[in-house]
DNA sequence: ATTATGAATTCGAGATTTACGAATGATCAC
DNA sequence: GTGATCATTCGTAAATCTCGAATTCATAAT
C-alpha cells in the first residue's frame, strides 16, 4: 500500500534545508530537534531515498534533497503569500511587501517611494532584491515578489498577467567629479565632447534617448563604457572614470553620496518609472497606495 | 499560541475542492467521510473563515474558499511534478505528460509527432489542452504544463527561462470547397484575385508571410476574415466561407476531413513549429525523445 | 405524504502519529 | 582531553487521526 505524502514533513523539511540544520530549524517551528529529526527521516522513508548526507555533525543537501528544496521553495512561497492575503485581519490588511528593484533603478529613488509606506507603519516587513527585470517578473510569477520596479514598460506579450502603472519620469542630468566638472562646465553642452561618459547598458532606453540627443547637437562623445547596474555607474563615476547620467529627482543623494557634482541637465531626455504588480487581487489595497504614493512623489522636475 | 498551519489538512481541503464533494474525495483518498469532514473543520477552525458554505446536502466554496483552492492548485501541482519527476523508478521514468498546443496548430499534425511516444508506450497519461501561446506558457511557469507546441518563436525578453526547440516546418497551400476550387484552380495563383480568403490573426507569422507573397505577386485578394483558431478556420472553409491556407504536411488529413480540395502551394510561405520546455531538468529525457521524434517526423515538403 | 437515498456531520473509542525528556554518538574548537 | 554543539535513538505521554455507529438534513422515489 503506498501512503500518501505527508505535506507537514515537507515544511519541516522545507524548514531545515532553509535554515541549514535541524537545531536551528526546530527553533523557528517550536519544536525539538529529535521530533524534527524523526519527521525528516519519516519523509526519506517516504520518498525511499535520503534527502541529506549526514555530514560531520551537521547535514548537507543531497542532489535529490536539493532538487526538492527547489519544488518546496515553489509551494511554501505560494502559501506563504496564500496565508498573508488570507490570514492577515481585514482593517489591518497586509503587513509585508517583496519588492524587486531593477538595476537601473537609482536605490534612492526606491527609498522615497516606500518610506510613506514605512512611516504609516503600513509595512512592518520588507524585503528588497535586486535584479534585471524579465529574472524579477519571473520572480513576481512564482510567487516570490510581489512588486517589481523598472524602467521600462513591457512588450505586451509577456506569457503571464502582470499590470504596469506608470509611476512618473525625472529628466536627467549629467554629474562628474570635480576635476572633470572644471573640464566641461564651461560650454555645455558642447564641451562634453572633450570627456568620455559612461552609459547604461546598450539598447536599454535611457542610453538610446541619449544618443538621440547628442546627435540632435551634433555632438561626438567618447564612451567609456557601458554599465547595467546603476550604483556601479555611480561609483565607476566617482573614481572619475568620466561623467555619468542619473535622474535629476536624486540630484542631492548623488552629489552627497559619491562627492560629484551636477553638470547640467539634459535636454527632453527622462528616465521613466514604471511598477509591475501581478495578477492578485487580494494584495490591491497595498499596491493602489503604494502606486499613489510613488505617483505622487514622482512629479519631479520637467 | 498561533500554531502552524496543517498543510496535510490543506491537501484534503484540496481534493475536495477538486472532487467537489467529501463522499468523492474521501474515496480517492482512502479515508471515510467523517475523517476528511473533521480535517477540514479543522482547518477552517485554524484560518479562522469557513471554506465552504453547507448548501444542501452539499458543500459549496465559499469566496475565501475559492482562493484558497486557487492557491492550492499552484502549490499541488508543483507537488505532483516534484513526486513525478522524481518518485517514478529511474528506468521506467515518467509516464505523463501535459502538453499545450497553441491554436494555429493544426491538430492532426500533434496527433503524428505524440504518437510514437504513446505508441512505445513511454506516456500512459496524456494530457492536451488548447490555447493561446502566451497563456499556455505562463501555465508552464507554473507548472501546470510540462511542452508547450506552437507557431513562433519567442522574444527573448520572456521572464522566465524556457527553452525553445525549432521542431521543423512545413509549406503552405491553400484549400477550398469544390466550388471554390473550380473557380480558382485555372491560372493559380494569380486567380486567387477572385476568391475571398480567411487568414490567420493580423501580424502572425503566417499572416504577414502570405502578405509579403501576395505583394511580390501582385495579387489583391479579398479578406473574409482573420480567425485565430486553426480549427475553426477549416471548418469556416468548408462552410465554403472562402480559401484558407493550412500546411501542406497534413494535406491529405484537411482534406479527407473538411472535404476540400488541395488549390495550390504558396511558394516561400511556411508555417515553423517549434516545442518550448520548462527550466527543470528531470523530464529531460522525455522532453528529448519527443523533440527528436518529431524533428524526423518533421522532415516536410519543403 | 411517506419512504428511501445520499450527503455531511457528531460522538466516542481505538489506533496512530507526533512530540518531548533523557541518553548516546559524533564532531569540532580550544 | 574537555566542553560545546549537533544529530540521533529510545521510551513514553500527549495529541491527532481515523473509523464505526448513530444523527441530521435535503433531495428523490413511490
Amino acid at each position: 500500500m503506498i501512503t500518501n505524502i505527508n505535506y507537514n514533513h515537507l515544511y519541516y523539511f522545507w524548514q531545515v534545508a532553509k535554515h541549514g540544520s535541524i537545531a536551528s530549524a526546530s527553533k523557528s517551528l517550536f519544536l525539538t530537534p529529535q521530533t524534527v529529526s524523526a519527521q525528516i527521516s519519516a519523509l526519506e522513508d517516504r520518498l525511499g531515498k535520503p534527502l541529506f548526507a549526514r555530514e560531520g555533525r551537521g547535514l548537507k543537501l543531497t542532489e535529490f534533497g536539493k532538487l526538492t528544496q527547489h519544488y518546496a521553495d515553489d509551494m511554501f512561497a505560494i502559501a506563504e503569500e496564500w496565508l498573508e492575503t488570507t490570514q492577515s485581519d481585514t482593517h489591518n490588511q497586509v503587513r509585508s511587501l517583496k519588492v524587486g528593484i531593477s538595476d537601473a533603478i537609482p536605490k534612492s529613488l526606491v527609498s522615497k517611494w516606500l518610506a510613506p509606506l514605512i512611516d504609516n507603519e503600513r509595512i512592518t516587513n520588507l524585503h528588497c532584491i535586486d535584479g534585471q527585470q524579465a529574472e524579477l517578473l519571473a520572480q513576481m510569477a512564482t510567487h516570490k515578489l510581489d512588486l517589481v520596479l523598472a524602467d521600462k514598460p513591457l512588450d505586451s506579450s509577456t506569457p503571464f498577467k502582470v499590470f504596469c502603472h506608470e509611476l512618473g519620469r525625472s529628466q536627467l542630468g549629467f554629474f562628474a567629479t570635480q576635476e572633470l566638472y572644471d573640464l566641461v562646465v564651461t560650454g555645455y553642452p558642447h564641451s562634453l565632447a572633450q570627456c568620455p561618459v559612461i552609459l547604461p547598458a546598450k539598447n536599454s532606453p535611457m542610453t538610446n534617448a541619449l544618443h538621440y540627443w547628442l546627435n540632435e547637437l551634433n555632438i561626438e562623445m567618447t564612451v567609456a563604457g557601458h554599465v547595467d547596474d546603476s550604483a556601479l555607474m555611480h561609483a565607476l563615476g566617482q573614481q572619475g572614470f568620466g561623467l555619468f547620467p542619473a535622474p535629476i529627482a536624486v540630484k542631492a543623494e548623488i552629489e552627497q553620496r559619491y562627492d560629484v557634482h551636477f553638470v547640467g541637465p539634459i535636454d527632453n531626455v527622462y528616465q521613466n518609472y514604471y511598477a509591475f504588480t501581478p495578477d492578485r487581487l487580494i494584495k490591491d489595497a497595498i499596491y493602489s497606495e503604494f502606486v499613489r504614493y510613488a505617483q505622487k512623489s514622482g512629479e519631479l522636475p520637467a
